[in-house]
RNA sequence: GGCGGCAUAGCCAAGUGGUAAGGCAGAGGUCUGCAAAACCUUUAUUCCCCGGUUCAAAUCCGGGUGCCGCCUCCA
């Protein structure tokens, strides 16, 4: 039994019902392809955010009673800046910046975008196909589009030629006679605007770490080619859904639609869906700009990987995201209080009543199932949790479920997970608690026990100046007290 | 130049015909010697501007203004 699941489909631009290729009870896994990163450089937040919206989507198919097959590929090749030959490729450009092979930056970056991978709690894909391990599959691929007829060679390489497939317009709604040949990119041998290179020859002044010998002679892939070679390698044909951000709906997807098409004869992918992009002030992040945010950039900045998730939930995923640092603590602050809500339950307050679990969970599921309305799913979450008709051990039930799809670590206690010693004394008839990173001393903690007995009987005295003076000693020293309820002084290390 | 999108409180935003979700920040209150934390209450007579359709519009239509994206590697 599958619950239904609501999505906006590029191709159709209408939001669908989705239903996997051989129907809902097919049993097979549903097929998802993303696109993936090209590692030469660090992942910026704004990349992240869209494999973000591809780990929801995936939490989603998986919460409405589907298996997934996931695949992300790695582009660990280098591509020119341009199909006309005109710019630099990234990957060797990256590799003679940092003075190291194009096959070590690949390594560094990919190992890289794993970690962030990991740290934003995106379930790991079922495969992450690398560029350089299909280059045979891609080759095969263009020598069928070749005996098909859709290819011609100019002195560069091998190009579609995207005329002679008719459909080549209809996903982007493109008018070909809008497109101002030349203008932006030089045109070269290509026989149309909108033909793209299938494989790019190796230029004969110059060495290229990477390169491989084929029947059109040495070279290397074009760029569109490798997703299309890895798709229909590692998954059913057609693909259940394919996704990627939105810059690539016009040209690397038409593209792939057309040189997958061509060869198979079928078609490629029944469901494309989008993710918009993060903008600053002055537009989108950009690798090559200068306005380069990472995941690490955010953490001296405050604000944890989780944190900038939840920042993403703001949003939907196709309404462009406008990043401040302002709004990421504002996300870092609501996920805290989030996590001091669920962690305050008390999980032993009554029995868990699976219905009345179901349909405390309804809003969210609904807005999860419409298009991915994290939104709207997020105040689900905050409604649940204040729902007085729920017992402690129901909410935690509500909160686990919602959190598979969240993947925000709402379970776990305060810091993220970071264990904090917690040293509890006893002094004059003071209780203390010291809470620090367990690597305290012992002057300091003897001098913190000193002054909070201080302070405890200058309080008690009615002393309140003398209190006040310890606790900005406190304060210099990057320690923060409380007066707990219970008289107990809690003396925190920052 | 072509195509597409967006404009909702201090900030991030949901809402696509029935009378403005949620978060953060702010304000007031309870508690506290004062704080902190927590809790309670509160914060847009109005959704860029001008017209129109309708019993009813933030939502539909026309016009205007501003911003952004794609058309070139990009999430």
């Amino acid at each position: 039994m599958k619950r239904k699941l609501y999505l906006y489909n590029t191709a159709t631009a209408r939001k669908e019902q989705f239903v996997p290729q051989g129907g809902d009870d097919s049993g097979g896994p549903v097929g998802v392809y993303c696109c993936g990163p090209t590692v030469y450089n660090y992942a910026h937040i704004g990349n992240l955010r869209t494999y973000i919206f591809e780990d929801v989507l995936k939490r989603a198919l998986t919460a409405c009673g589907y298996s997934v097959r996931h695949v992300v590929n790695i582009t660990d090749v280098g591509h020119l800046v341009s199909d006309a030959d005109t710019g630099e490729d990234k990957m060797e450009a990256g590799a003679a910046r940092e003075g190291k092979s194009v096959w070590d930056i690949a390594a560094f970056y990919t190992a890289k975008f794993m970690e962030d991978i990991d740290a934003l709690n995106i379930l790991q894909p079922d495969l992450w196909p690398k560029a350089t391990d299909h280059i045979p599959q891609m080759i095969n691929h263009i020598k069928t589009l070749e005996e098909k007829g859709f290819t011609y060679r100019t002195a560069d390489g091998i190009y579609f030629d995207t005329a002679k497939f008719p459909a080549y317009c209809d996903f982007a709604g493109i008018d070909p006679a809008s497109l101002r040949a030349g203008e932006r990119v030089d045109m070269g041998d290509k026989r149309n605007v909108t033909d793209f290179a299938l494989w790019k020859f190796s230029p004969l002044d110059a060495k290229r770490q990477m390169e491989w010998d084929s029947p059109w002679g040495r070279g290397f892939p074009g760029w569109h080619i490798e997703c299309s070679a890895m798709a229909i390698e590692h998954l059913a044909q057609p693909l259940d859904i394919h996704c990627g951000g939105a810059d690539h709906v016009r040209v690397h997807h038409t593209n792939e639609i057309a040189q997958s098409e061509a060869a198979t004869g079928e078609r490629f992918a029944n469901f494309w869906l989008h993710g918009e992009f993060l903008v600053l002030d002055k537009g989108k992040m950009a690798k090559s700009g200068g306005n380069f945010v990472t995941l690490d950039t955010l953490r001296e900045q405050g604000v944890s990987p989780l944190g900038y998730r939840m920042f993403c939930y703001t949003a939907h995923y196709r309404s462009p995201l406008k990043f401040s640092y302002e709004g990421a603590a504002a996300a870092e602050q609501g996920l805290l209080k989030l996590r001091k809500i669920i962690s305050s339950i008390d999980k032993s307050n009554g029995s868990v009543n699976n219905e009345r679990v179901s349909r405390a969970l309804e809003p969210f599921m609904a807005a999860l199932c419409d298009d991915l309305n994290m939104p709207r799913a997020v105040a689900a979450l905050w409604d649940g949790l204040r729902d007085d008709g729920l017992t402690g051990a129901e909410k935690i039930a509500f909160a686990e479920e919602a959190d598979k799809a969240l993947g925000l670590d709402l379970l776990t206690p305060l810091d993220g997970g970071q264990s904090r010693a917690e040293i509890s004394v006893e002094v004059d008839g003071c209780k203390i608690l010291i809470i620090s990173d367990g690597g305290i001393s012992s002057e300091l903690k003897n001098d913190i026990i000193e002054k909070a007995v201080l302070r405890k009987k200058s309080r008690a005295a009615k002393d309140f100046k003398t209190a006040d003076i310890i606790r900005g000693q406190f304060v210099d020293m990057g320690v923060a007290v409380k007066d707990l309820p219970d008289g107990t002084t809690e003396c925190m290390t920052l």
